[in-house]
DNA sequence: TGCCCAAGTTATCACCGATAACTTGGGAGA
DNA sequence: TCTCCCAAGTTATCGGTGATAACTTGGGCA
């Protein structure tokens, strides 16, 4: 009674499917074996090691999203444009559980470079230097990724009640109010937003005439 | 011959010591114990789990710097003790190896809460509202560790010769020359300066007095 | 029809974090 | 000074992990 169904794609929706069951920390290769009734070693036969499975999970990931990372919106300039993509990588990522975990393991998403380097391009024509550009991008990227990841990991862990010290409202005011107000889920929404437009408004400011991309 | 010697923190400083030698994925609770000439299970006689212990590493890290998070500088303004800390943060995580990924296990940074209500107070006094100095303060904290783990995630990869496939040029030349760029350390430095003046640039137009902050 | 090899299997390795139960030695109290 | 107690170690062991080697099998092609 050999199933004889297994292959790289239906590997990859399986574990995805067991992610959002047992999240990043449960998700071994002898777990996700039994889910596909099979063996563990069999897995080997598809992939390399486990970093090569995650890394086509984190690939696999994205593909809903794919018409909005590959080309802009029609009228939408380069900042448009980077926001439609944040706010779609971030609803991807949120989309599974440990979502911005599995994403770490994805180090060069070569699905993403025609729409990367698209969005470059508009950059540059908007009178960016392709460097500032980048690293606008990048920073932007490191947004998305530690929003999602602190968001995840703090659901993650009022699931089982957690044991933090409470903070002294009396000593340090603000921080006490700060922290806790990330006990609503919405506020992450706002934090998210509210830190994509700082970067996206500091990127506008280089472009001032007055004050110049310093790396232009 | 017991060796009586243990506390926590000399385990801590050994394991500091033991993780620039092999990386966080080497660092395990018996190589530990080697280290301090002891077995396994007695660490567990000083820390409650794995955890517990990298949480310590992670708020020891941070003492040598503790004078610049903990006071601003004087006549400093926000921003400059802001970009001062942002600094600091990411000196003592590169200063050690894997600083960045160990920093992730350190999810609530009590020893740096004083500072922190300092900070806070001084934007509020500048015309912030707190949810936007916390916010602020946050994407340049996803800032700096983002970026940071970055940079040693490639310095650990390319000890390992790396077999990532390399861009094509002539179908993306803006991706290539950007992801290029990075081969020389020096470039961090820039990324993350850019970022930072990203970030410090939009908090600033948030307070011009025509476009006021938007929370407060 | 017969054979080959890809895709599974079983067995096993070296590790990991963690727990239970045992041992020991230094210091406090009578 | 003697005694006893318990903190801080020890050994033994558990369940689990990613990974590799060697064996088996069955479907498709010459």
């Amino acid at each position: 009674m050999t199933s004889r169904k297994l292959d790289r794609r239906t590997v990859v929706e399986t574990a995805l499917r067991l992610l959002n069951d047992v999240g990043m920390d449960g998700l071994s290769l002898r777990r996700l074996a039994q889910e596909l009734g099979v063996q563990g070693p069999a897995l080997y036969r598809h992939f390399a090691s486990k970093q090569d499975l995650l890394r086509a999970m984190a690939d696999a990931m994205f593909i809903p999203e794919m018409a909005i990372l590959e080309r802009p919106p029609p009228r939408a300039d380069w900042a448009a444009w980077l926001i439609a993509r944040s706010r779609a990588v971030r609803r991807v990522m949120l989309s599974y559980r440990d979502g911005g975990r599995l994403k770490e393991h994805l180090h060069y998403p070569s699905d993403q470079w025609p729409g990367l380097e698209l969005l470059l391009q508009m950059m540059e024509d908007a009178g960016f230097a392709v460097d500032s550009a980048w690293y606008g991008i990048s920073t932007v990227g490191n947004h998305i990724l530690g929003t999602v990841v602190a968001q995840q990991e703090l659901q993650a862990r009022q699931e089982v009640p957690a044991v933090h010290p409470p903070i002294d409202p009396a000593r340090f005011p603000r921080v006490a109010h700060a922290t806790s107000m990330r006990s609503d889920g919405r506020d992450f929404d706002r934090e998210f937003e509210y830190g994509l437009h700082l970067i996206i408004s500091g990127l506008r400011a280089s472009l001032k005439p007055g004050q110049h991309d310093p790396l232009r």
